[in-house]
DNA sequence: GTAGGGCTTCCAGTCGCTGGAATGTCAAGG
DNA sequence: CCTTGACATTCCAGCGACTGGAAGCCCTAC
């Protein structure tokens, strides 16, 4: 059988649907460890670093920042394990994105009131007083 | 009766409880004109000013983006009523506001399940394998 | 006159990439 | 052997919408 493959950068960013780039800035930014490289200077990667990077991928996409994906994976690094970190992570998490939602659903209703009033107020009613007669009077 | 009375760009900033640097800012990118200066180099704000910065504060709240606004005010500055285009970037916005409550309700559901997960499988069951057993073997 | 507060400018940093420029490496084909 | 082309490398800059800090000026009050 072969020896473990190593993979260049853009294979591996390939596999991963990420960017190269990305991948790099990560590196530099201290998600992974600098990868071993060729001889003319190319990084190579292997079984360990793409796990590592399809974790970091995975947390990302609930939309954990990297310093917190770091923190994670230095945890990790050190032995400790991460999952009450981790835990204290989801709940944080999840609180923002209800936070979210709800002023999402704000901004949805007063946007629906905005389409509403713009059918109402004709385009060709438009005058000359203010910014826009859509947007105006209708704060505080 | 006072005349005018021009404001100090603390003083507006705090009645619009913005950040006089957000002032500053928003002149620099083209949302307000230069204002006036005292003869010692301060910017003086007149009426029209803080209606035009009320006006951009509305807007800013329903997450449009500074160019928009900038377009908007652009047109009212040329003449045009932007009434049209402001009824085209609230259907936008619409969209894209439902897009993000799409997503969030996603990861929201998917957090709730990390939640749960992270409560069956206590913290003291980590393991050494992997990087955190909560997050893991949950994707593509 | 001096102390303080607010104003001015300019520069830098935030976050998570992403693009571009200039240069180097590598495998395949002529 | 040389070239071509697709990769790789580094470094620098920019996105959006601010925000902080430093260095210095202005203005009022004591």
């Amino acid at each position: 059988m072969a020896t473990a493959t190593p993979l260049l950068i853009g294979e591996l960013a390939a596999r991963l649907g990420l960017n190269p780039k990305t991948i790099r800035y990560y590196e530099e930014v201290g998600l992974l460890p600098e990868p071993e490289r060729s001889d003319g200077g190319y990084r190579r990667y292997g079984r360990g670093d793409e796990e590592r990077l399809r974790f970091v991928r995975g947390v990302r996409r609930l939309g954990f920042g990297l310093g917190e994906i770091r923190e994670v994976l230095a945890l990790r690094d050190r032995g400790e394990p991460p999952c009450s970190y981790v835990a204290e992570l989801i709940e944080q998490r999840a609180a923002e994105v209800d936070g979210q939602i709800t002023e999402l659903e704000r901004l949805k209703r007063e946007l629906a009131e905005l389409r509403d009033r713009a059918r109402r107020l004709r385009p060709d009613d438009c005058g000359p007083e203010g910014y826009c007669h859509i947007l105006e009077e209708r704060e505080p």
